[in-house]
DNA sequence: AAAGAGGGCAAGACC
DNA sequence: TGCCCTCTTT
């Protein structure tokens, strides 16, 4: 069967890996041998590989640490233990009520139980598919109609997006005047509230302003000038590499030292200097009074641990914990839950462990799967009924799960036996790839709208080929993920003077409106910034008379006085720095009147707020996610909706009608950076468990027999489709 | 400070 | 191979 998608240049010898040219070459002498190992033995065999693949040999199986070892059996133990804890659906209480029946009626057991179960903690596991939005929305309503305050409820989500759905759907079961008054949000924007509100109890600085990722970003590449660091080695590592050090320490709780040795040996001699911006850093978040996304999450579990007081209030307020999306919260994000949970217990966490495909930014696997150890009495519920693909579809996403080394066993299964297997298809190169994917969507589209077909892939760039082929044949699409509105300059421009009017003392928002006048660049901003940090924010800039900025110094401040009175709406406030900025940005910018589109989004998004520093809030903690620019034309009533491209991160959660996941060559699906450790290979499996279960009734999967790739040549077809069993896809 | 030249590096993206 | 970042030059 694997013989199928075997390389047009097989007759490389072993003596003569083919991996000679390409990124392999990079990697450590133990690896070099081990590449040559049969893969089916470097791993701890899952109890249901069952063929024996010939090619598969050359596949790449990274050396297990001693360490990584004993924590995965750990966690396939825990796995394997829970059998006494879980509900199934005979533990479904009795419908002896008209509430009762009612729900019952409304879901099915499973999600019943999890919807109605109040015994302490509850642990459920949630395939894709599976009603998990519904279930704890109706559990949101049943424990509002069975006598819970709506207020005492706090559903805690990853995405706003998740938050809104949530409380929209809360809504509309229990009506306006209770579903509004649950908390539903997000773990970041609940501690921004919560540190706004409780400022003195928290030690969270008043009108702190938010620095989000190229803020946070910004703020080292200042200390790393400052410290000339990198005039003394031109080695040193970007502002990149380090902020994102510095954040995933503090995410994963590790000390800086080892998070460097473990995550970034590339950035091991500078462990030192990187340790002092580290320090730094901090100096001048609290400086300047600043938090960054990270903080939010610190202060907030700091207060709760350390302010008894304040953890009493919490405890008080929200009785009734949901978490959605468990799997995917960090350290800190576990601790402030259980922390708030630890008075009444009443805590449910919902996730799926397989679909747990956010680790390189901190989220934690095994919080999922450790829940029974924080919860000894927990109980666990299994939604495994999936509502959304035909079960041909979930048997192979079954299968690819079952390669997994670790997580909670679980079966998906579907009412749905619509017949048409996934498909496995090989193509000569990639525009034979592409020119089939296109001409399978333009088939479909008689039967299907486009909207309803994805096109989802590893790494944003994987979509080229199947982009420049729907454009020479005029299909629409849609791209997601891209630049995203806030990041634009203008955006964050207009931000920065908002920013200033609230929090004088926020250098990063300051360094980027000086740095736009004429004149002034990174020197002479430090300076004026440093003469407004000691006149503790008055604006006064006689010391620069005689220079030739000065003057603009001064329009700069008469116009962040003007937008700094109290009598003026957000919107106003906007419209004032605007007319400042405008002229500037004609300056600078050739497509500005395109940029004004944005501004003009901005401003209707101003237009909703009565607070400023709450607008400023809101913005940094939920951005408008798309381009708004290009993609919010006014609708055309005769213009199809548009195909959908996307990488499989952005896709998460969403669901079509046909699903196609190019580029599945090992190296590309998994990405070859992945390939060194064990853990990044778990993910990545679990990633292409995430891209098959978002297909409704066909699934494509295809590769080119091989590509280029950085001067090498990848030809092996992904692993994860190597080892499935036959009959589980047609080709 | 602004513009041009050369070198390094390359994924995924939530708040 | 191409883009982004930084260094160099004016």
């Amino acid at each position: 069967m694997v013989r199928r998608y075997v390389p047009l240049d097989d007759d490389l010898s072993p003596e003569e890996p083919p991996r000679k040219k390409s990124k392999h070459a990079e990697l450590p002498a133990e690896y070099e041998a081990d590449l040559a190992v049969d893969f089916e033995s470097a791993f701890i065999a899952p109890a249901e590989r069952r063929h024996t693949p010939a090619a598969p040999r050359r596949y790449a199986t990274p050396p297990m640490p001693p360490d990584t070892e004993e924590r995965i059996r750990r966690l396939q133990e825990l796995a394997a233990s829970i059998g006494t804890r879980i509900l199934t659906d005979a533990d479904a209480p009795a419908a002896d009520t008209e509430i009762m029946r009612r729900y019952r009626d409304l879901l099915n057991p499973a999600q019943f139980l999890a919807a109605t179960y109040t015994g302490g903690p509850v642990l459920v596991i949630a395939g894709a598919g599976s009603g998990k939005t519904r279930t704890l929305v109706h559990r949101t309503a049943w424990l509002i109609e069975n006598g819970v305050e709506p207020e005492s409820i706090l559903l805690l989500t990853f995405t706003r997006k998740a938050a809104q759905e949530m409380s929209r759907r809360a809504v509309g079961l229990v009506g306006r005047g209770e579903g509004s008054r649950i908390t539903a949000g997000t773990f970041h924007s609940f501690a921004s509230f919560l540190l706004r509100r409780y400022g003195t109890l928290t030690g969270a600085p008043p009108a702190f302003t938010i620095a989000d990722q190229s803020d946070a970003e910004d703020i080292v590449d200042l200390i790393r000038r400052e410290l000339k660091l990198d005039k003394k080695d031109r080695k040193f590592p970007r502002k990149g590499p380090i902020s994102e050090t510095l954040s995933r320490s503090r995410n994963l709780d590790l000390p800086l030292a080892e998070t460097i040795d473990r995550f970034s040996p590339a950035l091991r001699e500078f462990t030192g200097d990187i340790a002092l911006i580290a320090e730094m850093y901090v100096k001048f978040k609290t400086a300047h009074r600043i938090l960054d996304y990270d903080d939010l999450l610190d202060y907030l579990y700091r207060a709760l641990q350390q302010q008894p007081e304040f953890l009493a209030l919490v405890q008080d307020r929200w009785r009734h914990i949901m978490v959605d999306e468990f799997q995917d919260t960090n350290i800190v994000q576990k601790r402030i839950v259980d922390l708030i949970a630890a008075r009444d217990r009443n805590i449910m966490v919902v996730g799926d462990d397989a679909q747990s495909i956010y680790a390189f930014r901190g989220a934690n696997f095994e919080n999922i799967l450790r829940f029974p150890e924080t919860y000894p009495d927990c109980r666990i519920i299994r939604l495994e009924r999936n509502y959304r693909s035909t079960q041909e579809i979930l048997d192979l996403a079954n299968a690819v799960i079952d390669g997994a080394l670790i997580g909670y066993p679980k079966r998906l299964y579907s009412d749905d036996t619509a017949p048409g297997r996934p498909l496995i298809k090989t193509f000569a190169d990639q525009e034979s790839e592409a020119g089939f994917i296109v001409s399978e969507i333009v088939a479909l589209s008689s039967q299907v709208p486009l909207s309803d077909i994805a096109v989802l892939y590893r790494a944003s760039f994987h979509g080229n080929f199947i982009q420049a082929e729907l454009m020479r044949r005029g299909i629409p699409f849609v791209v997601y993920g891209g630049l995203k509105f806030v990041e634009r300059r203008h955006i964050k421009d207009i931000l920065s003077y908002l920013r200033i009017v609230v929090n004088r003392f926020d250098a990063v928002a300051w360094n980027r409106v000086l740095t736009l006048l004429p004149g002034i660049g990174g020197m002479t901003a430090g300076q004026v910034i440093a003469c407004v940090m000691e006149h503790e924010g008055r604006l006064e800039f006689k010391q620069f008379k005689g220079r030739k900025f000065h003057p603009y110094l001064e329009t700069l401040a008469t116009v962040l006085e003007t937008a700094r009175d109290g009598r003026l709406s957000p919107l106003q406030q906007l419209e004032v720095v605007k007319s400042h900025y405008l002229p500037l940005l004609k300056e600078i910018e050739a497509d500005w009147e395109e940029r004004l589109r944005d501004l003009e989004v901005l401003e209707q998004i101003a237009g909703g707020y009565e607070e400023l520093e709450k607008f400023l809030a809101d913005f940094a903690l939920e951005p408008p996610s798309r381009r708004l620019s290009t993609n919010d034309r006014p609708p055309d009533e005769n213009e199809e909706e548009p195909l959908v491209l996307s990488t499989v991160h952005s896709a998460k959660g969403l669901e079509w009608h046909t699903v196609f996941v190019p580029h599945l060559l090992d190296g590309l699906f998994p990405a070859d950076r992945s390939l060194k450790r064990i853990e990044d290979i778990e993910e990545e499996r679990r990633l292409f468990y995430v891209a098959c279960s978002r297909a409704k009734r066909r699934l494509y999967l295809t590769l080119p027999a091989q590509i280029a790739f950085w001067g090498g040549v990848l030809h092996l077809p992904s692993r994860f489709i190597a080892d499935l069993r036959d009959d589980l896809y047609e080709s």
